[in-house]
DNA sequence: CTGAAAGCGCTTACAG
DNA sequence: CTGAAAGCGCTTACAG
């Protein structure tokens, strides 16, 4: 069935193109008579107009894109979520892209991104980048670009974020408020921003409460598909080194129930013998035992927030009204579950 | 900066456009030299050719839609990326879209992705829809598209699926064989066909192995985002009905993993008291306490095959070969867990 | 109130 | 080997 086009609603109404064009779109200038006719024409027909020519005449696709690390993670699945429903709203589609936390990878999407002309683009930086030239390659093409979660400071574009450092001093004061004395760190890469300021963040609670920041505590994991078994590796190692740990602040959820399986394992008992607190409340990590006590990180939030961001400039752009970059951090909250609350009666 | 077009290519090596456009896709008819000028000329100014151009031109957009009933979901967000990576593979993006299990919302994505004019779709039906009439438009508009899961046996496209019939029963035999004899069965709503067909290959284990099908004990989940919820209520009203029961074969893990939290609160122990196996295989189910035993669901491979028909279909199309409809049935295999070890060594 | 015409940037059948 | 021309289906400034 080949789709109707407005030459032929055209033909059997006998008018212009023109004509029926501006009826569909409500021009003033033509009589109800002809709206109404052509309306229910073009009803009766199905006629929806070719996207592709409306594409090619306005320079718009109403399509965006987001390139984030990992599609199959709850925090992003939400991010996700939350850009989609707000994005539906203004008729806006959006198109996903895994970067796999590859910088090369990271490139490749842009240029696939740009290559659509897709109407903005929206990102959460791969662990494996190490420059931004090819951000400003997108700023360059005038497409707006909205950064979340894990972003550039220096890239000069609208951000989403949350403060990485102070959510991490929080979890961090919590194990020093219920009596830990010997708190260990699982930190993320050593590139990306965030795990930088949760580590500094995490830094920062022991020194501002007189406890000796010892380097030897803190384990790097990768945060990658392998995170759990990461987590229980990194606890084995800990447990080794340090048998007198009695807090451990870790540097995302996934990790933190290797870490807690870890402990179940060698009957290590949390929270009484060691404390824990991971980041980013997985839905996971309050169906597990102990259930984890954690950072909630709101991905849903951050989506939608980073959408509005991105269809604010896309409009200022096309008014040709000055482009005005801000930066939004939303607010973390610390979610005490068993795992860090010390006084729990312990089941069975 | 305004994009470059073939246009000025053309203008700066005084040719003609058409010379342009045929040198950079390589046309046999252009001379080494000039095809060489042009492409150096192409990569100094970055030229990349305007995909809405294209678009109108070959009636292609390289682009398909996906729409599933819920993105943050540990077997879609699989599914997503095996479609992803997939299609990538072949130049196409993919557009993304939610129905929320609803039968409307449903019905106006399927409107979005024609609008946009997608080379493909692909689907995975809402528990709300009743009837298939807005497929049937799909396939109208000779647009492509392959159901994948959640599917309509009625309508004549590709499909990829899994036996949930053979799953269910393999998983309900699995429990009689350790030694269960009271079996109660939490299912998904009454329409979509796999929780009917999940539901018949628990009955017809009961049936085979001489145990008595009790209406009784079936419990219907509407499988929503309150899974979790759903099955640790469903947990309390079995165990109030009745509290002989020995075994559940659970629709899916989510609430599987709700029912082993209300369990493990009122004390019954899993799996010596009750056994549990459920479906899907989330990834949590693997880290919970008891581990849960569970089908394993090859979402990333459902994904993969999914976009490789369709793309076999867009190709059948494209050289106006006849299109045929194929149904690839994916295996699914019983992980044996501690939910239903019954000779597990209960630690403590 | 209506419509002829130009043009968005490509691709491709055809002529030379 | 090169290029003029038509056309994909729309939108919109302009003339009447």
């Amino acid at each position: 069935m080949k789709p109707v086009t407005l030459k032929e609603i055209a033909e059997i109404l006998d008018i212009s193109i023109t004509t029926v064009s501006k009826a569909l779109k409500d021009y003033p200038d033509v009589s109800k008579k002809t709206k109404r006719l052509v309306k229910e024409t073009a009803a009766t027909l199905n006629y929806k107009p070719n996207a592709f020519a409306v594409n090619l005449r306005t320079s718009e696709s109403k399509t965006i894109g987001i390139i984030i690390p990992e599609v199959v993670h709850h925090f992003f699945s939400n991010v996700i979520k939350g850009i989609i429903a707000q994005a539906e709203k203004k008729g806006y589609l959006v198109i996903i892209l895994q970067s796999n936390e590859s910088f090369e990878l990271e490139k490749k999407q842009i240029d696939l991104l740009l290559s659509k002309r897709v109407d903005g683009i929206l990102m959460s930086l791969a662990n494996g980048t190490v420059n931004f030239n090819h951000l400003n390659e997108i700023i360059e093409t005038d497409t707006p670009l909205v950064l979340f979660d894990k972003i550039a400071k220096v890239v000069k574009c609208s951000k989403v974020i949350i403060d990485d450092r102070k959510a991490a001093y929080t979890a961090t004061k919590h194990l020093i408020d219920i009596g830990c004395k010997k708190i260990a760190h699982f930190r993320g890469p050593l590139l990306p921003q965030n795990s930088i300021d949760r580590f500094l963040g995490y830094k920062q609670a022991l020194t501002d409460n007189n406890i000796p920041y010892d380097p030897s505590l803190v384990y790097i994991c990768n945060c990658s598909d392998k995170s759990f078994e990461e987590g229980k590796e990194s606890a084995r190692k800990l447990l080794k080194d340090h048998n007198d740990i009695d807090g451990i602040f870790i540097n995302t959820d996934l990790v933190a129930i290797g870490a807690l399986t870890e402990f179940n394992k060698q009957g290590i008992k949390v929270p009484d013998d060691i404390a824990v607190v991971g980041f980013s409340n997985w839905f996971m990590s309050s169906v597990i035992s102990p259930t984890l006590s954690t950072i909630d990180q709101p991905g849903y939030d951050m989506g939608k927030t980073s959408f509005k961001l991105l269809y604010k400039e896309i409009k200022q752009r096309k008014k040709k009204e000055p482009v005005t970059f801000k930066t939004v951090e939303l607010t973390t909250e610390l979610v005490v579950r068993e795992s860090s609350t010390k006084s729990i009666i312990v089941k069975n």
